[in-house]
DNA sequence: GGCGCATTTGAAAGCGCTTTGGCAAGACCT
DNA sequence: AGGTCTTGCCAAAGCGCTTTCAAATGCGCC
């Protein structure tokens, strides 16, 4: 069933038809009414075809997810992200097209969907510093939003990100609160844009409070097991060790674990662990009993 | 620039243009040289909205993938079958289109794109028996095909299996050429498609060489590390114990594998081991040394 | 020279919708 | 009564393509 035929078995113009179902003001309520029970009793829904052709809007939002050559899989956060953008989309009567590229020809894929119109705009996964994407899609006109920052970056663009600065800030405060003035912060490497902010945000809790941010605290480090438990111990085993750390990551954190256990120190007693990470469907510090106090951020809320 | 703009450049009509780009045969040589030219400089790229609803194909395939309400995730079979479709689409020249629901939506998802016609057909995941989608799409009349098979059925359908029946008849006709015969199969759940079918295999290879099928060899379990451990140590400590397992998931492998370390008996050894499962990006028996003798099936691949 | 045929191009209709610009009928005012 | 506004509806154009049908051109042949 399309608008004419429907217009037609209504004995109406497609137009009156068109602006009832649309919600346009000019229509009389009871006509209204009559068309939008016709509408459903046929089944009629308007070719997005033709909407979109007419409108010159797609209602579509692409989503360009790359896949690396060298290990073939796709970053667990598209997933996670992607559930959660597609619910919105489904709410607010939008589709979302998904377009699987080699990492390599990611940009021809957005001149391809900006050429050929299928999408009102998309959304940038996993921006880097100076991102190339920004500049091509700025060029091409196509809107879009970065999920995450791209730091420097000369051009002016939209993104979702989570607050690292305030989390972070909020994090030491709370270890503040407690007591500690000695906080060791084990951080992702240095010039990562979270990583950057969760430092100043630690730095500024510090600050506020007129303690001194010892630069001995802080490490910088891959965010892997190990890591954590090489850094916990080296700090711990220093002249003047910290009494509390905050770990940029649920990983990071399962080896400062490892080390304290090793050391014999009981956490939450002789020691504070407070630790931050986006939280994705299949790893993290949920489940029944929580490992650590943290902070965190949706993946799928983001989305 | 659009199909009129660049006829009008050319100094051609817009159906000249067209045939040229599309591939026609009733454009001279030369012409058509000239008009591919001009569109690449041009980046000219027909738009997919005008094209597909003049042609009436959209030229898009849609994946519904159901969100269950209780445990909020997405099965990671999606994003590795996703990942493999759309290598396929994009170089067939087609799109992908996701539609994320809830699981109780799923089957008005399925109506909404078959309304407003924005894919040409759908791909249906995870199909249960009697599968109420494949009646709803067959009346829907939107083309489809299903990953995995739902039988009892009464329709016809098209779908994409692994060989469960020919895996497990290879894998058992291994196992017998090395010399056993008494061969324990750990198996899925009785009544799910893929189980039965590996059941059918494992007993068809053994009569196929006059072994007989002790019933008592055969377990059906969810697959688990527990139940694998579980049911290898019953079958390990019975009167007539087996010498071989073949077994129906990686996980379930893992359990049989702690039960044989228990018992002190060595995997290759006193003996043998074969498991099948899936291969996902994200766990399986790969790496750089396999636990076990295996069978696999990649999902990627599948997609 | 004229006819038939193959080759190459074009005009225009149509896909199913939105939206502009009118138009008729009634409401309201002087 | 005559004018101006509103209200409610419609005809038709337009979105950017494809495709049908028609026409122009060039060629071989009698």
């Amino acid at each position: 069933m399309n608008l004419k035929q429907l217009s037609e078995t209504l004995g109406l113009s497609q137009t009156t038809v068109s602006r009832a179902l649309g919600g346009y003001p000019e229509v009389k309520a009871s006509t209204r009414e009559r068309v939008q029970q016709a509408a459903r009793r046929h089944h009629y829904k308007p070719s997005r075809k033709a909407t979109s052709l007419a409108t010159g809007r797609s209602m579509t939002i692409g989503h360009v997810i790359p896949l690396s050559r060298n290990h073939e899989m796709v970053n667990p956060v598209f997933a996670d992200f992607i559930a959660g953008a597609g619910e919105v989309y489904a709410q607010a009567g939008y589709d979302m097209l998904v377009s699987v590229v080699s990492d390599t020809d990611e940009l021809r894929a957005y001149r391809d969907l900006a050429g050929k119109g299928t999408v009102d705009g998309v959304i940038v996964h996993g921006p880097a510093p100076e991102d190339t994407r920004i500049k091509v899609l700025h060029d091409l006109g196509l809107p879009f939003v970065v999920h995450g920052r791209a730091e420097p970056q000369t051009l002016e663009y939209s993104y979702v990100d989570i607050n690292n600065y305030g989390a972070f800030k909020t994090a030491t405060e709370l270890l503040l609160d407690l007591g500690h003035t000695r906080i060791g912060l084990l951080n992702g490497t240095k010039g990562i844009n979270y990583a950057d902010r969760r430092e100043l945000g630690y730095i500024a809790a510090l600050e506020a409070r007129g303690v001194h941010a010892d630069d001995t605290l802080i490490t910088n480090n891959e965010m892997t097991e190990h890591a954590g438990y090489d850094r916990a111990m080296r700090l711990l085993s220093s002249a003047h060790p910290p009494t509390a750390f905050l770990v940029s990551s649920v990983v990071m954190a399962l080896g400062v674990h490892r080390a304290l256990a090793e050391l014999g120190l009981k956490l939450g007693h002789d020691i504070s662990v407070v630790c931050h990470d986006d939280v994705l469907s299949y790893i993290g510090n949920g489940g029944e009993t929580p490992l650590f106090t943290g902070t965190r951020s949706s993946v799928r809320a983001a989305g």
